[in-house]
RNA sequence: CGGGAUGUAGCGCAAUUUGGUAGCGCACCUGUUUUGGGUACAGGGGGUUGCAGGUUCAAAUCCUGUCAUCCCGACCA
């Protein structure tokens, strides 16, 4: 039977509704595939209920392509299993509690690594059941703080999360090549444009990890390119250090008196009128600013830790938060400076010059602050910098790395610039947008070893098992779809997610226009098509065609003035190509 | 959590400045009309103006508080 729109549960708007932004959310409420029911919570109509089940229905036969099995787990779970991988407390407001009637805590899930781990553990415990790897689609739970672009990041939404569980790494290797190679086939068939790009790991611990990025103004996430095909997450650069150069014949430090100088470009421009360099102007890539971050554990411990940078570059928020997780990172309160009175603020530097032109080490686990010093990769032995002296308004000049300062270690969370070199040689790194809509990563051993999934090898010895997880943003998918098929006039889907493989419009008020659609329809059907009709009597055909774009069927036929020569019109929805052909070729035309 | 904006009919908005019967368009219902690009006309239903206090003869409008939503940022497997 066809979709009929005379009686489909669906009522377009001609208006933009207000709360929505983003086209794709605009067209998704206006065409009537979605309404909202709290902030980041959708309910389905029938349209959206249509489209989202095609996109399950490519995942599903990919993932069972990929040999992975379906389950199916509930998403109002107890506290327990979440508390033996401390995600209880890791997950913070993000995550749905609630209580039942005895005052036990339950959640929303907001993922299902321990579910999937425990499901195992409670029914395998041999090697020989391994390798699985299992799957579900279903709704997760987060409370964002701010739920954006209607599906796009919503507080409840649909996700495919698949797991792999084996015995070696090897083994993960290879599931996770599958579940890689699945998402590729699955994007590739749902006309989603993508690139797969190296992604920090994050709270999720584990190595080896990507995330499928769909390219888009309205991403979410930042990623970098080159042209020799090198892609990655800004968390995930690499930033390329130069080699070291020998500190021999290098001009000792000088202290010069820069009054007023707390910012980077008041210490250039000072610079520049007081002590001019004879080859070229100083720029902030000439200074090393040296910024004091606090890091707060999940237990709330608070560790005070000095990164230097070079003065061009901030820091950024996203690469430190990665680079230290699980800590928390934010700027170092003014509570932060008074408690450390060796910091004098605008003018911090590594080390401070004696009069005799020894140095006295003032940042680091050895200097007298005692606090934690890291430098960016670029800051290798040999390069000078000005940095500050830890006196107020004064710098340290020709300050030289290995021979005058040295650090704890290094952080690489310097902003990622476009221009940059890419890790791997393969060019400058060029910024762009993405959404993301599937992230592939190799767990390890984190889960199985905090809730003891072990099996016993082909020794008899227990072994931990390792692995693998794996997410599709199912709903996010809907909306990555319609902000990537639209016009101003509205949505074009792809043929693999239409509501509908043809849109029949009667457009006409003669019985004989409704009987040939009727007609035109079951011969569409009869064909393997769904059909979707519009034959709504007394509605003009000026509006049955506007519906018609708004919805998005890409394959129309209109049965109409053309019928007493014995044509339609067959119109393209996305080239806007409308043609006349034979009613009784119609069906042969859309194969 | 910080910044900004907005809450008036199902949706989009006006009326708030200067207190005085709550209005327009879309959608919806009835009738006539029109039928290849959102037809035209006539009639009609639908509102305790986010909520709670206060001022006043009188509050959508002024005052206080509160809640909610959207946008930017922070955050975000």
């Amino acid at each position: 039977m066809p979709t009929r729109l005379s009686s489909l549960f669906l009522r377009t708007l001609r208006e933009d509704p207000a709360e929505a932004e983003v086209a794709s959310h605009k067209l998704l409420l206006r065409a009537g595939y979605i309404r909202r029911a709290a902030p980041g919570v959708y309910t389905w109509l029938p349209l959206g209920l249509l489209v989202k089940a095609k996109i399950e229905k490519v995942v599903r036969e990919e993932m069972a392509n990929a040999g992975a099995q379906e389950v199916f787990f509930p998403a109002l779970l107890p506290r327990e299993p979440y508390e033996a991988t401390n995600r209880w407390t890791e997950y913070g407001d993000n995550l749905f509690r609630l209580q039942d009637r005895k005052k036990a805590d339950y959640l929303l899930a907001p993922t299902h690594e321990e579910m999937f781990t425990l499901l195992v553990k409670d029914l395998y415990s041999s090697y020989k059941d391994l390798p699985v790897c299992l799957y579900q689609i279903q709704n997760k739970y987060r409370d964002e703080a701010r739920p954006r672009a209607g599906l796009l990041r919503g507080r409840e939404f649909v996700m495919k999360d698949a797991y792999s569980f084996d015995l070696t790494d090897e083994g993960l290797a290879k599931a996770y090549q599958a579940q890689r190679d699945a998402y590729e086939r699955i994007f590739t068939r749902l006309g989603v444009d993508y690139v797969i790009v190296k992604a920090d790991a994050g709270a999720m611990g584990g190595s080896a990890s990507e995330e499928f990025l769909s390219p888009s103004e309205i991403g979410e996430d930042t990623f970098v390119r080159s042209p020799g095909g090198y892609a990655a997450n800004v968390e995930a650069v690499k930033t390329v250090a130069p080699a070291a150069t020998s500190t021999d014949g290098l001009p000792a430090a000088v202290v010069n008196a820069t009054p007023g100088t707390a910012t980077i470009a008041t210490l250039v421009d000072h610079a520049n009128a007081h002590f001019a360099r004879s080859d070229r102007a100083w720029t902030a890539a000439d200074t090393l600013k040296n910024v004091v971050l606090a890091l707060v554990s999940p237990e709330g411990k608070r560790e005070l830790v000095a990164v230097g940078v070079p003065g061009d570059r901030e820091v950024d928020a996203k690469r430190a938060e990665a680079a230290f997780g699980p800590n928390e990172v934010e700027p170092a309160t003014e509570a932060d400076f008074a408690a450390n009175p060796g910091l004098v603020k605008g003018y911090i530097g590594p080390v401070s010059l004696n009069a005799d032109g020894s140095v006295s080490q003032v940042l680091g686990l050895e200097g007298s602050t005692k606090i934690r010093y890291l430098l960016d990769p670029r800051v290798v032995d040999g390069t000078q910098w000005i940095s500050g002296s830890n006196q107020a308004d004064k710098h340290i000049f020709e300050l030289v790395k290995g021979r005058d300062f040295n650090a704890d270690g290094i952080a690489d969370i310097a902003e990622v610039r476009a221009g940059d070199l890419a890790p791997d040689g393969s060019g400058a790194l060029e910024l762009a947008r993405g959404i993301e809509i599937g992230h592939v990563f190799q767990l390890g051993r984190k889960y199985a070893e905090a809730l003891d999934l072990r099996v016993l090898d082909e020794n008899g010895k227990l072994q931990v098992v390792t692995m693998g997880s794996y997410g599709i943003g199912v709903t996010r998918l809907v909306a990555v779809l319609a902000e990537a098929n639209r016009d101003d006039k509205g949505l074009i889907w792809p043929e693999a997610v239409s509501p509908a493989d043809v849109y029949i419009v009667a457009a006409g008020k003669d019985d004989s226009v409704f009987e040939a659609a009727e007609k035109l329809a079951s011969e569409f059907e009869a064909a393997g098509k769904t059909v979707m009709l519009d034959d709504r009597p007394k509605v003009s055909p000026g509006v049955k065609f506007g519906d018609a774009e708004l919805i998005g069927v890409p394959n129309i036929v209109i049965v109409g003035k053309g019928l007493e020569n014995g044509e339609v019109d067959v119109w393209n929805r996305r080239t806007g190509e409308r043609r006349s052909v034979a009613v009784n070729s119609a069906v042969s035309e859309l194969k």
